[in-house]
Order: structure tokens, then sequence, then C-alpha cells
DNA sequence: AAATTATACAACCGCCGCATT
DNA sequence: CAATGCGGCGGTTGTATAATT
């Protein structure tokens, strides 16, 4: 069971009490949370004390806007993983998951959303008789339980090591990441190679979507047709009713 | 200049998976 | 096997600040 029995400061931290976390994780380091309020005089929980090291506090962080780079990179991230922000966070130096969420939510989803509707009158989310439903694309493989390889440690390490290797000799990104099981990691495989963009992208909403097979074609073909139709730039589906049953069937 | 609205982001909450007992 | 506690995550909220009316 959670929660403490005695009550917990809450809401903005002072500089007082920044000082002391600090102190406290130069002192005995970064983890066991539920020890540092006790360790750092603070009178804080220990999600509470973790968040503000990790979001705020820790020296790896890097502050102010986002890059060019760093966007691009979040937006092809979150097409392909959704809302895993740690995960895209993993990519981006320096940045918090926490960062990143706020960035897309504030400044990618709203621009996301607004030019969809504007390029197709049928997505005005004000009109409950389209009764629009939308795909957020999400990976086929990414359970730590599943595959426990997939960490952002394991993608840091692999990653690097495949970015390396392919600037003298590039490899297909198919051959560079296999889970026990044999099957491609492509999400980590698309971060290296480009080229494989496409394929990887339509692979990557099928965690949402019945595709099995029926008729004379085949569910990803299904899939390009309708993505190229209902797609916006950030990978999120728009289905009306008729497409839904046509992919969901 | 004041009031209102929009934006940005820090922080909280509830849930989950995992390890330990 | 069940209960418990922990770290971690994503969704959501609260609030300070900026922009607009």
């Amino acid at each position: 069971m959670e929660g403490p029995s005695v009550s917990v400061r809450k809401g903005a931290w002072t500089e007082e009490e920044d000082i002391l976390l600090k102190k406290c994780i130069e002192k005995y380091g970064a983890g066991e949370w539920h020890k540092v309020s006790a360790r750092a005089g603070l009178n804080r929980c220990r999600k509470s004390c973790r968040l503000r090291w990790l979001n705020y506090l820790s020296p790896n962080i890097k502050r102010g806007v986002f890059t060019d780079d760093e966007v691009d990179l979040i937006i092809r991230l979150h097409k392909l993983l959704g809302n895993r922000w740690s995960l895209i966070a993993g990519r981006l130096t320096g940045r918090t998951a926490n960062d990143v969420k706020n960035y897309y939510n504030t400044h990618l989803l709203k621009k996301n959303v607004d030019r969809s509707f504007d390029l197709d009158p049928r997505l005005n989310p004000s009109d409950p008789k389209l009764n629009i439903k939308v795909i957020k694309p999400r990976p086929q493989i990414l359970s730590k339980k599943s595959f426990p390889i997939c960490s952002n440690e394991y993608m840091k390490i692999n990653t690097t090591a495949a970015a390396a290797s392919s600037t003298s000799t590039p490899t297909p990104a198919s051959d560079n990441f296999l889970n026990e099981n044999g099957e491609i990691m492509w999400w980590i495989n698309l971060m290296m190679n480009e080229d494989e963009t496409d394929y990887q992208l339509q692979q990557g909403l099928t965690d949402d979507i019945d595709l099995s097979v029926s008729g004379e074609q085949t569910a990803n073909e299904k899939l390009e047709v309708i993505e190229e139709d209902n797609c916006d730039s950030l990978g999120e589906l728009y289905l009306d009713d008729e497409l839904w049953n046509m992919v969901n069937p």
C-alpha cells in the first residue's frame, strides 16, 4: 500500500527544498527514493523527490527551446512509438520525458489537430455525427516483460554501435536488431535507417487495429490506402465509421 | 490599464510491472 | 500464491506568465 500516514508537502518546490534534495543526492546518489525525504530532511513523498530530481535538478537536464532537429526527432519517434515519452526522451540527450510530453502536447499536438481539421472538413471534432476515432500508432513489440532487452540502456548501447558500423558498410536495418525470438525490433532500426521508415510506419499502426487478412487485399494494402487519405503528418489516423468498419470488421 | 483568455510547464495522481517477503 | 512496497510511467491538473481584448 502506498500513501503517507502524515501529510506531506505538495506544490511548487522552494529553493531551500531544492538545495536539501541536491545535497542528499550528491551524498547518497539518485535512488532509494523512499529514503530520500528522511535523508534530506524534506517533508516530501518519494515520488515528489524523484520527480523533482529527474525533471528539474539533475545536472544532465538540457533546458531551453527545442531545436529543429529535436522537434523532428520527437515527431518521428512519436509516430513510431506513440506516447512512450520516456522512450522518446531517451533518444534526446538531456531532455526528460516530462519535457517531451509537455512540448508535444502544447506545441505539436494542437498544431497537428488544427492542421488536420483545416485540411479535411470531415474532421471537425465538434460534430458528433462524425464519431471520429483517433488511432494513435503504437509499436508492435515494446513490453519489457516480453522482451527485457527493450530498455533505454539497451537502445543507447546498441543504436550507437549500429550507427558506428553503418558509416563504413551500410547494412540492412533488419539485420541489426532482433529480439530473442528472431523478430525484428523495427522501431530501433528506424532510428538508424530512414530508408525503412515507410514500411515501419505501416507496421506501427497494426497494434491498434485488427488487421486479419481477408479477401484479396492484405491488411497492409488496406492500411496503405487508408493511411494515405486519413493519416495526418504526425501519424494519427482519423477514421469515420465507414473506415473503422473497413479495417476492424 | 484592467480583465479575460491562452499558453507553457511543473507537479500530482493512479496505475503497472517487478522484486521481495 | 498472495500481499506488500518500490520505481517508473503516462495522463491530467494547477498555476504562473504572456497575449489578447
